[in-house]
DNA sequence: CTAGCTTCCTGATAGC
DNA sequence: TGCTATCAGGAAGCTA
């Protein structure tokens, strides 16, 4: 479920709930969640570590170690990050719990089991994880529509699948991909080698607008999200594109459509996000 | 290069 | 009510 700004959201939450603290013991109930080293050594580098910092990179998760080494963390579709009490209720999908020096315990849970946990030392490579291949972060100041140009100008590829790829601009999703085109008037089908200058300029700041909206309003204070166990994020009744199919834009009043591209499914407004013709 | 498909999973929902 | 089919916000890997 979870993108950039609700990555974000977390790692604001937990951040403070976890530095400082250390790692008495791993409870590892599920070893497919295990990406890297192998589980029990995983298990094993991961009990005594003393957490510095939570840090986030994309849809990434960083946590930073005294030792050096690090732990990574994506929650893929489903993953849920909760710092509880130990007499918490256990969620089903539990597949890691881990006692703090505070007496709270991190737990991970994941319904589909797509996310996954590396454990890096020091010297070892990003490239395990695929950190390297990550593009620039959407709020950073190299975002500008001269990047984006730079990327894509010369593609063909629709202009939906140029802001999945995490490889230029990381963090976006489906659901912020369909906000993004939606704020910015851009059809989700259209060709990135159809768009002018001053389109790549527009995405470039609309981009930077909707995922700091998203942070925003995705805002929540701890209680709420253990309240929530860590899976409602309050921004979507709040989204303008997203699962809009069939009711009316916000703008126009036109039903909006929904379409297939790389088999993700993306809601427009078929009057507002009308195709450009070439340049 | 690009499109399209499969895989990893469970659960919600729609249709019969 | 109970069954089956379809789909879900991620991402890698594969084929054509």
């Amino acid at each position: 479920m979870p993108e950039l700004p609700e990555v974000e959201t977390i790692r604001r939450i937990v951040e403070p709930q976890v530095a400082g603290r250390t790692i008495r013991a791993v409870r590892l109930l599920q070893e497919q969640v295990i990406a890297h080293p192998a589980p029990n050594a995983f298990v094993r580098f991961l009990s005594g570590q003393k957490i510095t910092s939570l840090d986030r990179r994309g849809k990434f998760l960083l946590f930073h170690f005294a030792s050096g080494d690090r732990m990574v963390l994506h929650l893929r579709m489903t993953g849920q990050l909760l710092v509880t009490p130990t007499d918490f209720p256990m969620e089903k999908h539990t597949h890691l719990v881990a006692p703090l020096s505070d007496g709270n315990e991190l737990r991970y849970i994941d319904v589909r089991r797509f996310g996954r946990f590396w454990l890096l030392r020091p010297e070892e490579s990003e490239a395990i994880v695929g950190l390297d291949r990550l593009g620039i972060e959407p709020l950073s100041v190299d975002l500008t529509g001269a990047y984006l140009k730079e990327h894509f100008e010369r593609r063909a590829i629709p202009i939906k699948a140029a802001l999945l790829d995490q490889s230029v601009v990381c963090g976006i999703g489906n659901i912020y991909a369909d906000e993004i085109l939606y704020a910015a008037y851009l059809h989700p089908e259209e060709p990135c080698n159809h768009l002018s200058t001053r389109a790549w300029n527009r995405l470039a700041v609309t981009i930077r607008d909707i995922i700091a909206w998203g942070i925003e309003t995705d805002s929540m204070m701890p209680e709420e999200y253990l309240a929530g166990k860590g899976k409602e994020y309050r921004n979507t009744p709040d989204l303008r594109a997203y699962g809009h199919e069939g009711k009316p834009c916000l703008r126009c009043g036109r039903t909006m459509k929904r379409v297939t591209i790389g088999g993700r499914s993306s809601c427009y407004c078929p009057y507002c996000q009308r195709k450009k013709r070439p340049v």
